[in-house]
DNA sequence: AATTTTCATATTGTATACAAAAAAAGATTT
DNA sequence: AAATCTTTTTTTGTATACAATATGAAAATT
């Protein structure tokens, strides 16, 4: 049934990282991790190599292993990029949205508007979330679809940091509302336009957010 | 000087199977290739646990390792994300450029043209590559930048095989001197247009692409 | 006292060993 | 002769062993 413990590591890894239970900047010893999930380096550093390939982890030759920080200039890149993919996701899903689809864009935005009402922070990032991954599996390009969710799942650790301000999920959720709407009528011009500006950190929130950044999730220079 | 051996393998076999030595579904025995550079199982097993990261190797658990085959739709949908990618950065390209960007940008055209009238395709191979790492960099996303690169490689091994037609470089090139030249006066919304069309394995010769690939380089079913 | 140097310890990278599973070959049956 | 079952051989996945490098502590020097 279990094909391998290696590959049990890397998901449990990644969890640990997204969330962050580990942080930034944190090692990753090997005989430790080893220790902790019962098998030997070997198995362990497979799985520091597939975390490292995909972003997460950041090896350093023959000094070990830490969870990935990432450059105040990477980190602004990145989001650029993610909202050029989250653009693409929504101009392909209005274009090629088929009658269920819709259906599942309509139930996941009324999920996201009940909970924004009343700034239940942690179950409206569920229902968020979910409402951006049917987006980017609408595009039907699975290709872009998994980008789209890897650089997501790399940011991560980042964007639960974002600022609790109040009535900040009512205009995300607004805004979600006028996006579902471009798809809905494949307006995949305006769709893309939406989705863009929403991603963009709620534009220029964007040094807000960085201010929140503790010291250690960014390294030093660029 | 040389932090380790694993690190040798990835780029040795990345040549190998972008160029086609390489061929996709062949079986890379890890006996057979600790043997050829002279290195132990380990090492070995790490490097193509990186290439599978990266979508060069497929690993089928307890059944080894092979050069990735694509299936027809995977290689539409990565043609189709590579044209949204090099569109993307032809957009940051148009607004971002500096002036000695300018020079290098114009230099490596007149590079192209100037193969493109006589057919001398593994040049112009060379030559067109360039222009595009160009304007990857000019993008100033250096995220960006690299993705797009590595979507690129991995397209190589299929991109390779496409049809030598008569006059095909020259038109090829003449879409480039559009691009270079509403890059040049900021037109970022053409200058994503053009590189759009031009990268969709320039349009609506995707079919007949497709019909050149031999059978065992894409899977049977989607 | 602060800085450098030397030595001890810990950790990484690679090789080898071994167990479990898959592939191949041979034997047996229909 | 074809097909199935059994046994042998390979090959993969993991553990352990060892060498090379980096880290940290103690001693020596300025």
């Amino acid at each position: 049934m279990n094909p391998s413990r290696a590959s049990e590591l890397v998901p449990a890894l990644e969890q640990d990282i997204v969330t962050g239970t580990l942080k930034p900047g944190q090692k990753l010893d090997e005989a430790m991790l080893a220790k902790r999930f019962n098998v030997s380096r070997t198995p362990v550093r497979e799985a520091l190599g597939k975390l490292a390939a995909s972003g997460l982890v950041e090896i350093r030759p023959r000094r070990g292993a830490i969870v990935a920080t990432i450059s105040l200039r990477e980190l602004m890149n990145m989001f650029e990029m993610m909202a050029n993919l989250e653009g693409i996701c929504a101009r392909y899903a209005a274009r090629r949205i088929t009658p269920e689809e819709k259906l599942e864009l309509i139930a996941a935005q009324k999920a996201c508007a009940a909970l924004s009402a009343s700034d239940q922070y942690d179950d409206y990032y569920n229902k968020n979330m979910h409402l951006h991954n049917l987006i980017y599996k609408t595009s039907h390009n699975e290709f872009l679809e998994k980008q789209t969710q890897d650089l997501r799942l790399r940011l991560s650790p980042y964007r639960r940091l974002q600022i609790r301000i109040p009535g900040r999920l009512k205009s995300s959720s607004e805004e979600h509302g006028e996006l579902v709407e471009a798809i809905l009528k494949g307006d995949a011009e305006q769709a893309e336009m939406l989705t863009r500006n929403h991603v963009t950190i709620q534009g220029e929130r964007f040094t807000d957010f960085l201010a929140t950044l503790p010291s250690n999730y960014v390294q030093a220079s660029a």
